[in-house]
DNA sequence: AGGTAAACTTACTGACTAGTAAGTAAGTAC
DNA sequence: GTACTTACTTACTAGTCAGTAAGTTTACCT
């Protein structure tokens, strides 16, 4: 029974999710949702408070998930560019996983209520946050250029939410093959005047099967 | 007489991209965009046809600007390196100059009319295209690590277009210091391990004045 | 077999908003 | 000084859509 108030909601939040992605949240109607369906508009609200929840779960999801993810990478240990190789690449996976909501978090996040707002702002805040700090504890080691965390991360992060903007699954490269070459053009840079690991050259020829 | 014309249209164009922009397309309202300037919304339809004649006046600056540049930068000449210093740098000015103009290309362009649509996406993918045959023709002299110019491409202007998300010009890194970060991170990755060339280190000092 | 609750339905309302119709005040042309 | 244009105004319409009221079906419980 249980299950079965779950499925049906998941299979709303997932309609709703590709909806809102293709369409935008905002000249989305659940009446379009509900007939995708094959059920009626008022059928949603025996699920859903309001179609600003139904917006409000498909965010919260995608902000906790990075949220405990980065938490579970940082207590797991390891050096900090491990730790930093650890939580892009569970990123992108995330993100390519789920390239929907992860559109609908990254263009349709204003259109979230104020309140439930500050409730998503907040929790991507602690995950870049912990994230920067991952990035500072490898400058003080010494592993990483002494930038500001700030800018390194928000550049990061936004290079690797962007993806599905460009990357479609049905083209040449593998979802392994973006991730790599991603990794290394971050972690060494574009310029070619000397290599500085074996993740570029892994990445490169990862390339080539396209 | 045409610059008064032009003036008026001008300031439309001014106030409906910030609320676009703060707001988003879809629930922005033209009376709100009258009721800023002082005028009541049929005055707007004296200069535009429709709402979505002001969302694509919005893109089309943005995008055509874009193209012109690249365009002229490549005619000027150059080693491939050095095009992509200026393309990027270019790009990165641009942004920060018209951060809202930009947000609302980077959100709201789903929102065009399907024609009007087709129209920006196409100058923008041209854009695109010559940037990536700079990273190419980089790639063939040896400069640049060969890997996929769409994902390299994609990432560093991803990257880029998203500066506004996170960048404050009330904070305390310039717009100077940011470009310089940003342009040695990508030049030369985050990881500290053998320093490739003075970027990294100049803009690292720019960071100290925070 | 009768009660109850879950999962819907049809039919509706209320608010909102792009775009229009029709008119006006001020300037310009000659 | 009269025709015309520019740059607006007030008052309105037509359509859209989130959310609601009230009723129906189905399954389950006892």
């Amino acid at each position: 029974m249980t299950t079965q108030v779950e499925d049906r909601r998941s299979q709303i939040l997932r309609v709703a999710t590709r909806l809102f992605s293709e369409q935008g949240y905002a000249i989305t109607t659940l009446d379009h949702v509900a007939d995708e369906i094959g059920f009626t508009k008022p059928a949603i609200y025996h699920w859903f408070d309001s179609k600003d929840q139904i917006l409000f779960e498909i965010h919260r999801e995608i902000v906790e998930s990075a949220f405990f993810e980065v938490k579970r990478i940082r207590s797991a240990g390891g050096t900090p560019k491990e730790q930093l190789d650890e939580i892009l690449t569970a990123h992108i996976h995330r993100v390519l996983r789920n390239a929907d909501a992860n559109t609908v978090f990254s263009r349709e996040s204003r259109y979230l209520s104020p309140d439930r707002a500050v409730e998503i702002r907040n929790i991507d805040r602690a995950y870049e946050k912990e994230v920067r700090e991952v990035y500072v504890a490898g400058v003080d080691a010494g592993e990483f250029f002494d930038v500001d965390p700030v800018v390194a991360i928000g550049s990061l992060l936004s290079a690797v939410s962007w993806i599905p903007q460009w990357y479609r699954s049905s083209g040449p490269l593998s979802a392994q093959a973006v991730i790599e070459v991603i990794m290394g053009l971050f972690a060494n840079g574009y310029l070619e005047s000397s290599p500085k690991s074996s993740v570029v050259a892994k990445s490169s020829s990862a390339t080539m099967s396209s």
